[in-house]
DNA sequence: TATTGTTATACTCTATAACTATA
DNA sequence: TATAGTTATAGAGTATAACAATA
């Protein structure tokens, strides 16, 4: 079959995971971003959310999301409220210099995996690429979404 | 088309990319190791390689990579040694127990990454997740033969 | 008393600048 | 003198343990 993915190959695609963060991460870097900070704004791009929840869907521990937070806040992308219904709460918002900043992160990753993609001759590969992210952008959400 | 990624979608996938490596970052713990780790012990995985070499493939200036060695070293996962031809120069080897780790890393990410696959409804969708990767990988490995 | 989040501390990854060893 | 790599140092992300504030 086309495009099949052996046993083999596929035994060794988190290698390809670790390698593509990278890259992304040299994209960010354009924005002055860490992949943690990218991460959180993608998160609170049009929702809010409070420490606990942003925690649990960044896979970290509590002090951690303080510590990130803290250098996001410093630079003026996210607010931080208490819930006023629950004052142990913490809520975060992007502010408008945020998500001009997120922005302007995602443009520098798309051009960069559209330039690494692009080096493929075969332009079935170019779409498989991108159609099987956008794959796994569903299971994720489906993921969190069924935690 | 089917499975066509739209525009909108395209330009946030690198935040796919950043969770996806999360979820990377979580698999390979199993195996007490880290991204920066794993690269490295994926890149020696049938090659020796220099210091200069390392940080050039790995995205990251020398004294990283003196860094993360030194871990691994410590571990017994690599060995260093001295090119007898040009004694300032030191390559890396995987050892038998850093091929052994490096498989145990493999095979949790495998697994995690078939569980969160598997949440996709849509047999086509989980079989497009895993090829789109592999292209990827193509892409990669065609971009490093070319610099 | 239980829960939410932060502070204190330590370890890894990262970089720049300065240094050592070799060519 | 130039190159390969390491040491020194500093900042960010991460964790665990201890603490403060609120419920």
């Amino acid at each position: 079959m086309r495009n099949e993915v052996t046993g083999d190959e596929c035994a060794t695609l988190g290698r390809t995971v670790a390698w593509l963060a990278k890259q992304v991460e040299v994209g960010i870097a354009a924005a002055d971003l860490t992949l943690p900070q990218y991460r959180i704004l993608g998160l609170l791009d049009g929702n809010s959310a409070v420490s606990s929840d942003l925690a649990a869907q960044l896979a970290v521990r509590p002090p951690t999301v303080t510590a990130v937070v803290d250098g996001l806040v410093a630079r003026g992308l996210i607010e931080r409220r208490h819930d006023e219904t629950d004052r142990r709460r913490v809520d975060h918002a992007l502010t408008p210099a945020g998500a001009t900043v997120l922005r302007e992160a995602d443009a520098a990753v798309h051009e960069r995996l559209h330039e690494i993609s692009g080096i493929l001759p075969d332009p079935a590969d170019r779409h498989a690429a991108f159609t099987g992210l956008a794959a796994w952008r569903r299971a994720l959400r489906l993921r969190i979404g069924a935690k």
